[in-house]
DNA sequence: AGCTCATGGCGAG
DNA sequence: TCGCCCTGAGCTG
């Protein structure tokens, strides 16, 4: 289940598991059967992730390109696992150890070249060392889209998904629906600065954590909560339910085609937002 | 058994 | 903007 943090984790581990091993590699499911004869036996080089895509090097000057969409998933299993073929469109394995892919958005076999063009028409990820963000900035601040909409676009924010959009837009007290032109540049590097350090974090943890200690139900004396992530968050998926800080309802509506939650009186209409002092958790 | 929904994005219109 | 694709969990019956 993927934002970008989720293909990081999975970046890293293909190749801790995988890098410089020759590996076996199946389809069992038969859609990517070709290629995998073609991959059968060479050598993993490395993974890397940029947004939500993830590039599979093989010697050869070959790649893997994946993008999980919305439902797939890939799960790190002992080889031997029991498997329902049918849905099973890629197994990479070796010493043991097995990838499997089922469900992706697509995954297709091309060239070092090509791979780089993936990444070079990404826009910058804040979980990437050579993230640039004034380039982030640079199409924000010259757009009227409402900005709860160019969070969730990967030419601007790589890896930013629905949760990280509603938690950082509430976290600066942002109102989804204003101009992101009308955003401050001390806002827009706050926003950046913070999606840096929420996304590391759930990079590190394999969670989605978005509360300080101040915010949490217990310290607002409300009961505690599981959320279907797994992560403790101020709107996402909590619309009806009384917002961490204020306890004012929090709405939901679509917007880029998703469910965007916020709360109306910390994200006032017409707010613009505030920097935060210490940004990420 | 059969819905509906999900941390996504594409192509048609 | 809408319909559609892929899988699986969590409901409803």
């Amino acid at each position: 289940m993927p934002e970008g943090h989720v293909i990081h984790r999975l970046a890293t581990g293909m190749t801790t598991r995988f890098a410089g091993r020759s590996v076996r590699v199946a389809s069992p499911q038969g859609r990517f059967a070709d290629a995998a004869a073609l991959l059968d036996g060479s050598v993993l080089v490395d993974a890397q992730a940029v947004g939500k895509h993830l590039l599979v090097g093989f010697e050869d000057d070959h790649v893997v390109w994946i993008h999980l969409g919305l439902i797939g998933r890939l799960a790190f299993v002992p080889a031997g696992t029991p498997s329902n073929p049918s849905t099973l469109r890629l197994r990479v394995s070796a010493d043991g150890q097995a990838a499997d892919l089922r469900g992706p958005q697509w995954c297709r076999l091309i060239t070092g070249p090509e791979s780089d063009a993936v990444v070079a028409a990404s826009g910058p990820d804040p979980l990437r060392d050579d993230a640039d963000p004034s380039r982030a900035w640079a199409k924000l601040s010259r757009t009227s889209r409402p900005v709860g909409a160019v969070l969730m676009d990967q030419s601007v924010f790589a890896g930013v998904g629905n949760i990280f959009r509603a938690e950082t837009l509430f976290r600066h007290g942002i109102d989804p629906h204003v101009a992101a032109r009308q955003v401050p540049r001390a806002v827009f590097d706050s926003v950046w600065a913070d999606l840096v350090g929420l996304m590391r974090y759930a990079y590190r943890v394999g969670r989605i954590d978005t509360v300080d200690e101040d915010h949490t139900p217990q310290a607002m004396g409300r009961p505690p909560r599981e959320d279907p992530h797994g992560g403790e968050v101020y709107v996402y998926r909590r619309a009806g339910m009384p917002c961490l800080v204020c306890g004012t309802e929090v709405r939901t509506e679509v917007m880029a085609g998703r469910n965007l939650y916020w709360c109306p009186s910390c994200q006032p209409s017409g707010a613009t937002g505030v920097s935060l002092a210490t940004p990420s958790v």
